[in-house]
DNA sequence: GTGAAAGCGCTAACAG
DNA sequence: CTGTTAGCGCTTTCAC
């Protein structure tokens, strides 16, 4: 790989004249600019990143760290094309990170991304974060959260507005005459989860229906498996639901795969909505009622969010709400007398 | 943030000792390398991986550049998952550049992967882009290669044996009965697709069955609005197929929503195999029939070859062919009288 | 408009 | 076992 010395030698110029026309520099001889800009290509040089970065305290390394639980997920990948989509606009590239949720993952690759000296990072911070993330706050690297909330801290932040999500969901159900309705959600770590459950309660409670405690199941939102079984749970209640109400995508497939597991005809004997938007919510018989959450929109505004405090360091941190918004379909009717 | 003249200068060493307890050497005394060890964890002292890298000309960057054509699609999260986790285990991170197929962004990830001197790149190659791997590999960077093949060139690779899933699929069909099957398949550029074709035209030539043309058609594998249009337009035939080969997971999805649409029961009236077994695949009514193809264990594969050349560069390159399997589930049957 | 020289943080001879 | 020193490829004063 040729350096700047080496084109420096055959444009019969310093590299310092060299290096002000990679930069683009206006006190260059527009002659000389050409000269050097011909030999560049002829040599097919690019400069080496990696040494522009550590000379450049902080300089740009056109890099973007990106922080998701589960690439798998279709909520998660949505929102990764979105803040793609933008950085490759701006030349810039993605170091990618999947944490599983996983503490220790997360850590590791928070030590990467600063090592790395990207430009800033983009996370759906978990809670026990707060020391990690403070820490490089304090190095200066832009933090952007999206998904979920960091406490308190003081970051730009792009969440959906989850307490409107589980409560459009809920009432939906409600609407189409269910009183017994489940939800299954997450541990209280995860801000979106809790809220979606917060939403859940309000809507029953404006409704003068009671929370029923056995309606309500924690688990994994990673594992379909685990909210089938949850559901089959639900279903083989002495007193069972009329609707379930999945907060995301994984939850609603396990869900449904044990209401058919189970023979229930869905919306007849029970009725269903999820969360998020996937590919497949309307291709499956029934076409699923779902609420959506703008994933890519979200990526796409964490994404300017980043470039903005690239631009400007000192922007005041701004938290951006998005509203989820209910699909109707046919999983869900009235419940069966 | 600090550095290693700073810890040195606390540990009262010099910072070659330093960097020598940092890589391990087995010349420093215990001793001091306790104190230098205590020393950096009390600064909260990471080595600056960028500086690492510029010195040490073929050094470790522990980075492993991944590039991908589109992290929505569900065979190649996979995949990432999978890349990901022998990476994690190796202490490497992954660069994830999404390139949607598109030329120009590959070359741009391409130029930035060498640039920040990855360890090693793992992509599906295009045919289009020989010259580029070439003057990569001409650097030394392994390359890995998954999902297709690079022509003639001399790279490891991972890939499925796609004429046998194209015969496997189609056979299965024949054996239910059918003589009239479509398939929806891609252009000639994407290796996988064009062998899962040869498959499928191979099964039919042993049963006896000919090729009718204008039961393959050909769109882009990215959409699966496309494949319902191509979809809608088979079945809209005055002789339609009694049954469909869907090559890729998202024109699976295109296929079953035109069908749905039409009004065709499936198995009944039409039957439908897809490729590549997601998650919702047996979430659906009918259950989906699939080809498999074992893309987690692609990516770990890939991943292991990476580490394999990382390792040894001088290591012989291999092709790994992987076997996909038939899952049958109930969108196939007989088809209608 | 251009160049010489210093130095980013680190590793790797080489010397002791 | 430990330290001194050169230099990776680049940007940035500071001179001219």
């Amino acid at each position: 790989m040729s350096n700047l010395k080496e084109v420096a030698k055959k444009a019969n110029v310093s590299i310092t004249t060299v290096s002000r026309v990679i930069n683009g520099s206006d006190k260059v001889n527009p002659k000389t600019s050409e000269r050097v800009k011909k030999v560049m290509t002829m040599l097919d040089y690019q400069p080496n990143r990696v040494a522009q970065r550590l000379r450049t305290a902080n300089g740009r390394s056109k890099l973007l760290g990106l922080i998701i639980p589960d690439i798998k997920n279709q909520f998660y990948s949505n929102i990764v094309r979105g803040i793609e989509d933008v950085a490759y606009g701006n030349d810039y590239a993605v170091i990618l990170c999947n944490s599983d949720e996983n503490p220790n993952k997360e850590r590791f690759y928070l030590e990467v991304l600063k090592s790395e000296s990207v430009d800033g990072i983009i996370l759906p911070p978990i809670l026990q974060f707060g020391e990690e993330i403070e820490n490089i706050i304090k190095t200066g690297i832009p933090i952007i959260c999206f998904d979920r909330k960091l406490g308190n801290k003081n970051v730009d932040t792009v969440v959906i507005d989850n307490e409107m999500g589980g409560y459009i969901a809920t009432s939906h159900l409600i609407d189409k005459g269910h009183k017994q309705i489940a939800i299954l959600t997450s541990s209280i770590l995860f801000s979106s989860f809790s809220e979606r459950q917060k939403g859940y309660e309000r809507a029953l409670k404006e409704n003068g229906i009671e929370v029923d405690k056995r309606l309500i199941r924690e688990g994994d939102p990673r594992s379909s498996d685990n909210a089938k079984l949850m559901t089959t749970k639900l279903i083989n209640l002495d007193n069972p639901p009329t609707a379930i109400f999945a907060t995301n995508n994984l939850m609603t497939l396990g869900a449904i795969e044990a209401i058919n597991e189970q023979n229930l005809k869905i919306p007849e004997e029970i009725s269903i909505i999820g969360f998020d938007d996937v590919s497949w919510a309307k291709a499956i018989t029934p076409p699923l009622t779902v609420v959506k959450q703008p994933a890519y929109e979200m990526g796409l505004k964490a994404a300017e969010l980043f470039f903005r405090k690239v631009e400007d360091k000192s922007s005041e941190p701004v938290e951006i709400v998005m509203e989820p918004s209910l699909i109707i379909r046919q999983s869900t009717a009235s419940p069966p007398k």
